[in-house]
RNA sequence: GGUUCCAUAGCUCAGUUGGCUAGAGCGCACGAUUCACAUUCGUGAGGUCGCAGGUUCGAGCCCUGCUGGAACCACCA
């Protein structure tokens, strides 16, 4: 094959893509290997394409696998794409809404199977985009969201928590985007810190508590101590004022809570107050939730919308009233407030509070507002009934397994923050109300009376709505005998294609709601290396789980808790999170910004390895990072000098007539085996503590710095081709994990390699004499010295190279000529002159007329200055007696060489300048 | 309010149990150049390691406090 002269990575990456693919190379070698090595890519978003960390992930994880697999171990990279549940969702409403059409046009059949098509037609184009960052990834294992076996599993654990009551129907409070009208997990909420107002109304007191009467006014000193309200003309206590920031939802008030040590409202406590605007009477209740320094001290009480009040609610057996529908829209308060918006509604309340005389106050505050972390759209607290998970005992198994390090965190920080997101972790809403995801598996009893939705504005009395008991302890694998009445109100089966099935006799209707994309997710790791009940599984746990630190809480979390509560163990044995990839000014990127690098963009400017070499520069573990083509380009000079070199070394070969036979090494050769086998340890070990950067770093000055600049430099004066060849292959793939295009494609070029660098072997240790590699160190210390003193002397003339008794440099001086570009370099024949080279304590000289020396004295006076201040604190540090009685010895006598060599060079340079 | 992280060269970042003159890439300056590579070669400038204390023979690293920045969690009627 004919070398081309120039590196364009276009015209051979999707071909070698295409070889690797076909050869079956990216299969695990045997599913019973010993030495297996798992990781799973954490499957990309089947809606778009793909963002610049989706390419990080890629350089990440492939690297690795393409390490372990050089390494002999059955590798299995496992590609997966995402349904992306609400995420699709939104992208797919966005095509409907530009066809000018809506959800609410299709049944959930018929909008089923239009994202499916929508879906699959995408996930196409992303599998094309992972191949093109070079993805060592098994297709044939490529696993989707929604694929049969993850369904399955699914359905298998949730039966199994429902069978382990770890399953409950609860009706809560629920993160609620009218927008979208589906409902979403705390950690799907944005909060948004806003401007906003907090009102002060007044309620009546119609009856006050009987028994003891109020001691003291409240109406007065609450009033005492809250501005904009109106002193009280009667000491008589005759109204409450309330603080609230959402006015409109007083419809929905069954209470206000005052704080019970709050002496301003001592003594009211069920005391009846009527709600302004609806003549309703509702108690005041004392409750910790109030907070006394904040507005009035008196707080309104809406269990159906809001968090706080819910659970006041709850502690009071008070009533939820919804006011607020699925849209967004007001319910339930009456003709003229009915079907206004949440903001329309406000402002009508306010006004005909103002009307009445009831608005007491207002004040600008700041504080924090949910929204759609999506559409923006202001999150509604909604109540409605969903399935819930009980997460108590999944934590528990997390907490202790991540505490006893069954999992090995980089960055360690990430596993103090996890435990401490475990410890408060909340119940777990699992419903979704959108159409596109895995149906969850349960019927509800059809009743035939009135429907069982629990749209109703006006719910009952909330004792029954967390109840677990509510549910059936057990799955319904035993058909009861019994009358409708006792036949349970849920049933669990898998038949989620029937939008209705029988049993015992009645009419069960499938639940519509779909399962939070979390809840399958958290099973990745299971699914994707087919993990199944007594069957054992080289490849779970998984070796590593490489993920974004933002999903931490979202995925890693819960992927450890499913994997201990369905395998018993947990799911990876290490945890690699990787930050976001900022842009070169450390900002978020956005759309909005303008400032999105596109991944594939990149690539085909550059090239894959240069890609990815340059978003791996720089960046360690949970770090956020700045991120500019800058790191890329550099990547791509890397690839280009390999190229290059690669293409002088086969030129080399080409004229080379010897055998493969290693002959004896001399210098320079000793010194680059050194150095290969020094990069090759230091790679091993930041592979092992995923230090990628530096990894890359390690590399290219090996390649750039060492092997180009000195080693095949060196070669060009005395050859060494079989060396070269082994050399150049070691090299070849230690760099092939990071920059598999460009070391494959100069692999297949060169004549001497065979198969394909990505199943070589990882490079054994080399041998090599330490000593003559350490010569090889004080020639090019010579050489730096010669280069540095031509731009030293003022000219910039190349002088000749003289050398006195110097076997070093009388060896090689051919290649002191080469390497330095001087004229000519002979020995003075013991009559040395010019400038003598003092730094590397050799005799050298530079042949350079006195009138130049003498240019040159003032810089040579610098140096000397330099070295004394050098040997000074050196001096300084020996004339401690504590630091040579306490540090150790080999320390103190390295520092007592140090002052000797330092001592004798400044000697040198002192002979030197006497010369001038 | 809670948790966590960060502050080192003009920029982006390394610096792994404390140890010799604190490094890299990019940028900058000066010089080179038929002979693998201008996507090149050589040389150089540039840092009191955020501030103040402490521990230690020795601190960029450990401890305390402060200042500035970031992320996440919870919450604000």
């Amino acid at each position: 094959m004919k070398f081309s002269s120039a590196y364009e990575p276009d015209k051979f990456e999707a071909e070698i893509y295409a070889a690797w693919e076909a050869s079956g190379v990216f299969s695990p070698a045997s599913l019973e290997a010993e030495k297996a090595y798992s990781i799973v890519m954490p499957p990309p978003n089947a809606n778009g394409n793909l963002h610049i960390g989706h390419g990080l992930t890629v350089a990440l994880e492939d690297s690795l696998a393409r390490y372990h697999r050089l390494r002999g171990e059955s590798t299995w990279y496992i590609p997966g794409a995402d349904h992306a549940g609400f995420e699709t969702w939104v992208v797919y409403e966005r095509v409907l809404e530009a066809q000018g059409r809506s959800r609410f046009d299709f049944s959930r059949e018929e909008l089923y199977a239009q994202v499916w098509d929508f879906v699959h037609q995408q996930k196409s184009n992303m599998e094309f985009q992972v191949r093109q960052l070079g993805a060592s990834c098994d297709w044939a294992s490529e696993t989707f969201t929604l694929d049969e076996k993850v369904v399955r599993r699914v359905y298998k654990t949730f039966e199994k928590m429902w069978n382990d009551g770890m399953i409950y129907r609860g009706e809560k409070l629920v993160n609620y985007c009218p927008k979208h009208q589906t409902a979403f997990a705390d950690i799907e909420v944005e909060h948004v810190d806003e401007k906003g107002k907090l009102w002060d109304i007044a309620y009546t007191i119609v009856s006050e508590t009987t028994g003891s009467a109020a001691a003291g006014s409240p109406t007065e000193s609450a009033l005492g101590g809250s501005a904009g309200v109106p002193p009280a003309a009667s000491p008589v206590v005759s109204e409450i004022i309330v603080s609230t920031t959402r006015p409109e939802t007083l419809f929905g008030d069954v209470a206000v809570a005052v704080n019970p040590s709050d002496s301003r409202y001592a003594g009211l406590e069920g005391a009846l107050v009527e709600l302004p605007l609806t003549g309703r009477q509702i108690p005041i209740v004392f409750d910790e939730h109030a907070d006394p320094e904040y507005g009035t001290g008196a707080v309104k009480i809406t269990p159906a919308h809001d968090y706080d009040d819910f659970e006041v609610g709850e502690r009071h057996g008070l009533d939820r009233i919804r006011v607020i529908d699925d849209a967004g829209m007001m319910t339930g308060c009456g003709p003229e407030y009915d079907g206004l918006s949440t903001a329309e509604c406000r402002k009508k309340v306010l006004h005909d509070l103002e009307e009445a005389g009831l608005l007491r106050g207002e004040h600008k505050i700041t504080h924090a507002v949910a929204h759609c972390y999506k559409c923006g759209t202001v999150i509604e607290p909604t109540l409605k009934e969903q399935w819930f998970i009980d997460v108590e005992k999944l934590a528990a198994a997390a907490i202790s397994a991540v505490s006893a390090g069954e999992i090995k965190f980089f960055p360690a920080s990430k596993k103090k923050v996890l435990l401490n997101y475990l410890k408060g972790l909340k119940d777990w809403n699992i419903s979704r109300q959108i159409p596109w995801g895995i149906a969850i598996p349960m019927f509800r009893k059809a009743t035939s009376g009135r429907s069982s939705s629990s749209e109703d504005a006006l719910l009952a009395h909330g004792t029954k709505s967390t109840a677990r008991s509510d549910a059936p302890s057990s799955s319904n694998s035993i058909p009861a005998e019994a009358s409708q009445d006792e036949l349970p109100e849920w049933i669990f089966d898998t038949r989620t294609e029937l939008s209705e099935i029988e049993y015992g006799g009645a009419k069960y209707v499938r639940d519509e709601d779909t399962f939070d994309t979390w809840f399958s997710s958290s099973h990745w790791p299971i699914v994707c290396t087919d993990w199944e009940e007594g069957l054992s599984n080289p490849y779970y746990p998984l070796n590593v789980m490489e993920t974004g630190a933002d999903i931490l809480f979202a995925w890693v979390a819960r992927m450890i808790m499913m994997g201990l509560y369905v395998t018993g163990s947990v799911p990876f044995r290490e945890v690699y999170l990787h930050g976001l990839v900022l842009d070169a000014h450390g900002q978020k990127m956005s759309k909005s910004k303008g400032n999105v690098l596109n991944p594939v963009e990149l690539v085909s400017k550059y090239g894959s390895d240069a890609f990815r070499m340059g978003i791996l520069r720089g960046r360690s573990a949970g770090m956020n990072q700045a991120f500019s083509e800058n790191s890329v380009v550099s990547g791509r000079n890397l690839c280009n000098k390999l190229w290059n070199l690669s293409r002088l070394v086969q030129s080399m070969v080409d004229e080379y007539e010897g055998d493969d036979k290693v002959r004896t090494l001399n210098m320079g050769e000793d010194w680059i085996c050194r150095e290969i086998d020094t990069a090759r340890s230091a790679v091993e070990k930041q592979m092992k503590t995923y230090r990628f950067a530096e990894a890359v770093e390690t590399l290219h000055s090996l390649i750039w710095d060492k092997y180009a600049d000195w080693f095949i430099e060196s070669q060009k004066i005395y050859k060494n081709v079989p060396l070269l060849k082994k050399t150049l292959m070691d090299i070849l793939v230690m760099l092939h994990p990071f920059a598999p295009f460009v070391t494959e494609a100069i692999w297949q070029n060169l004549s001497f390699t065979s198969g394909m660098i990505i199943e070589a072997a990882w490079p054994a240790r080399l041998k090599y004499d330490p000593i003559s590699a350490a010569e090889f160190d004080g020639l090019t210390t010579v050489v730096s010295e010669i280069r540095r003193t031509y731009v030293a002397i003022p000219g910039g003339k190349r002088w000749p190279v003289l050398f006195g008794d110097d076997s070093l440099v009388d060896d090689n001086q051919l290649l002191i000529q080469s390497l330095t570009k001087a004229p000519s370099v002979m020995s003075c024949e013991g009559q040395p002159r010019g400038i003598r080279l003092a730094l590397s304590g050799r005799e050298v000289y530079l042949d350079v007329p006195s009138e130049v020396v003498a240019e040159y004295a003032s810089s040579l006076e610098e140096r000397i200055l330099a070295v004394g201040r050098e040997l000074d604190g050196l001096n300084a540090r020996m004339m401690n007696p504590r630091y040579v009685d306490k540090a150790p010895a080999e320390l103190v006598e390295e520092t007592r060489r140090a002052i000797a060599e330092k001592e004798a060079l400044i000697e040198r340079l002192k002979l030197e300048r006497e010369a001038i």
